[in-house]
Parts: C-alpha cells; structure tokens; sequence
DNA sequence: TTGTATGATCTGTGATCACACTATGATGGC
DNA sequence: GCCATCATAGTGTGATCACAGATCATACAA
C-alpha cells in the first residue's frame, strides 16, 4: 500500500441527519434559540432544505438528550427553563464539570495546556477590549471549558456535559443579548485564570474549586434576571 | 364537568416509537443482549412486528444514549465494553449515583421510604432462598437502586442514571449466567443494608459510602471475570 | 492454493405518501 | 355580543419505495 495519506483527505461520512442535528445542537449551545420557542419537522425540513426525514432523527436524538421536548399534544419545543430544572442542571453540572476538571489537572499534555493558555488569553484580550463582542466572548468561553473536559481523556463524560450545555443554552441567551455581561465582568476572568493555573500547577481541588465559583457566580446572574419560567 | 376520574383510566399515548424503544431499553438493561451483538433496522421490525420506521428512531434514540453504536460500515450493534469505557461508567457512575443517594437521604418521603425497606426485604429472601433465582434478585437489585435515586427528587440526574444503566447492562450478563453471585453473595446485602439505613438516619455520607462500596464490590467481580474486551 | 472478479442479497438512508389528530378561524344561531 | 359548529390547513406518525453502499458467496484465473 502506497503511503498518500498526505494527500487524501477522509471523506465526510456523516449522514444528513447528523448534519442537521450538528446544525440544530449548534443553534441551541450558542443561545440562538429561545425556551418555548416551537418547531414544526416540515417547517425546519424547508428552512433546511432537506426533507422531513432527516429532521425528524435529529429531533428524536435532541429530545432524548432533553435538549427538546414534545408536549402531550406532541407538538416540539425548546423546552422552559423553570427554577428547579435550573438549579439541579446546576447541581448536576458542579458534579460533572467539576470531576472533569479534576481528571484535566492531572492528565493534561503539555499540549493542552498550552491551548488553554492560549484560549484563556484571548478570552481576557476580547474582555478588555474597547468594543466588547457578546459572540466571541460566548464562544471563546465555551472552547475554553471544552478544551479542560477533552484533556480530562474521558469521552463519555465529555458528552454528557456537552448534553448539560444543550440544555442550558438557551437561558444564555439572555445573557448574550446583554452584551454578555457576566462574561465581561473581572469575576469570570479570575475564575478562568485560576482554572487554568489550578490544571497547570496539577493541583485538582483549585481547579475544581475555581470552576464551581464560575459556575456558582453564572447561575446567580442568571437567576437575579428574572428570565426563568414559574414552576 | 361531572366527576368521572374515578371511572376513566388515561388512555394510552406512547407511540410505536416509544414502545419498541422500552422493549429494547429493557433487553439492555437487563442484560439479556450482549457487547458486539449486531442489529438489522428491517429483522428487528420483522421480529417485533412493525415496520422499520419506529425501529429507526427507537435505535437513533438509543444511540444518542450511547446504548447502543453505528460502525463505520454503518452497522448496528450493542458496544463493545473495553477496560477503559467499563472504569470511566464506574467513575461517572459513583459521581452520579452518590448524588442521587445523598439528595435521597436528605429528601426521601416516608412512603418512599417504606418501599426501600420492603425492596431491601424481599432482595434478602431472595437471596437466602435455597433456589436462587438470577433474573429475580437482578430486578430487585435494580428496583431498591432506582428507588433511591427517584427518592432524591432530580428528574434528570435520574435518566441520566438510567441511560448509564442502560450501558452497563450488558456486562451484566455475565453475572446472571452465572446466577447472579454476586447478588447473592453476603456483601451485596451488607452494602443494601447500610444504604437505607443511612437514607432512614437522614446521614448523607453513610448512604453514599455504602452505595460506593456496592458499586466498586460489583465492579471488581466483574473485572476479575475476563469478560472485557481488550483496548 | 491463492488472489481477484462478479453477481445476488441485504443494509441504512432519504423521500414520499396516507392517515389520524390538533388547532384555528369563519359561520350561523341564539 | 357570545358560544357551539364545522371546514380547512397543518401536525406528527407510520408505512413504503428507490437507491447507493456493504457483504458474502461463487466462479474464474494465475
């Protein structure tokens, strides 16, 4: 066999449903779409481009992952946000996201942890800078996390939590729309750093301890707006 | 509106999708399907009498789970438990699972109570039994489990504990081959015990180091077994 | 014996259709 | 003005079909 993977790429094997499902997910995690915001197969098949069918998988697979839900008359939507399903994703998101911290501060390569230095860096550029962007700072924040829970090596608790941020995504978007405040303030950029310093330095109990303060302080900004349903 | 509740029982709005999604959940869960065991979408609707569209989207839905995969080629089949995926569930899973336990003992009704202690009772009849019974005393192990964890009031820690359970089914049995000794031995029993009593006590800590306890006992029989597979 | 075509068969994927059910808005009677 | 009725448009669900890709056996060649 003559050695071309230098040439040859690997075909894209994903199948329309996975793409329309990447495609919805991505919409959700980044805050695009709102709780109560309703869908119907046919609707979102045109607006895709596709037909009904590849919609309909990708909604089956959000809505086992809770990401969506479909009401008693079986309509689909994005589902409320209420107080108490709040407050235990965030408990549930301090257990999770905190183990994988912990994982990430003693496995990390060198590699890794140059890219959360790096990622940490930008995200403190794009804060000072003089025309604050919502948009990046939600997404540099986001890779940032994510960058810690793929150095923890554990894939399954890797999607979990990438289910967790499905759900939450939506209550962000308040948060977006404010110009991201929260991310924008001092607290999140100490938090971050002593993430990173707590991974860097292998000293898990900081870097967990960091975390659960930046989750801790996001939930409260988001409960003290008032933006969750009654229930 | 005149008072009927007492006449009318709620009809039935599962769809197929839904029902062939159970049947298989309950084959894995209960391990009556086995790491590697491969699937047709068109010889599971034969052999449960339907046609291939609720198949499909019962096995999409169990995919997202990671219940069950998609090989590169496309096929269907129950995932391989390797060393690595069987020690990163347990991780997860005493994360999880000791959550659970701890909110139960902190919130568990009486009533609910009262069914730990009868589920915790006929477990060790079943176990004291001169004609010990696999298929019995795993149901009742998984009933007294989930007993707990719905006590704990955290709707989606408790499917997210099931969709664990759904993956580590299938190792189990092994175990029910080998009528359940571990079930059956004097530990399993030890470990029960302490857990609903830390849950009556209302003491956190004993429950959830007794649910550790049972967690890694059953683990490591199952390691010692050689049913893993390599990678 | 070993390796390579070839063809039949079975697979998941996507599109399309029929159907039952839900919501909505117009209509008509009071 | 108000409420029941009914037609209509739109919904998710399930079945079916067409199609490309995979699999596996047989047949043939070196």
């Amino acid at each position: 066999m003559i050695e071309m993977s230098s040439k040859l790429k690997k075909v894209d094997r994903s199948t329309l449903s996975d793409r329309v499902h990447n495609e919805l997910s991505s919409l959700l995690i980044s805050g695009r779409l709102l709780p109560g915001q309703m869908f119907s197969l046919r609707g979102l098949a045109d607006t895709l481009g596709t037909s009904a069918m590849p919609v309909r998988e990708a909604v089956g697979r959000l809505v086992a992952e809770r990401a969506l839900e479909i009401l008693p008359n079986r309509a689909i939507r994005v589902p409320l946000m209420t107080v108490s399903r709040f407050l235990e994703l965030r408990t549930i998101r301090i257990e999770l996201e905190g183990l994988a911290t912990a994982h990430a501060a003693l496995n990390r390569s060198q590699r890794q942890l140059n890219r959360m230095l790096d990622l940490q860096r930008q995200f403190e550029e794009a804060r000072q800078s003089k025309e604050p962007n919502g948009q990046l700072a939600v997404r540099l924040n986001k890779n940032l996390h994510f960058c810690i829970y793929g150095a923890a090596g554990m894939p399954i608790l890797f999607d979990m939590i990438e289910a967790l941020w499905l759900q939450i995504g939506p209550v962000l978007n308040y948060d977006l729309a404010s110009n991201s405040e929260r991310l924008m303030n001092r607290q999140a950029h100490i938090h971050h750093k002593n993430m990173v310093q707590g991974i860097k330095m292998k000293r898990p109990e900081q870097a967990t301890a960091a975390l659960v303060q930046d989750l801790m302080s996001a939930s409260e900004l988001i409960m003290g707006k008032n933006v969750l349903s009654p229930g």
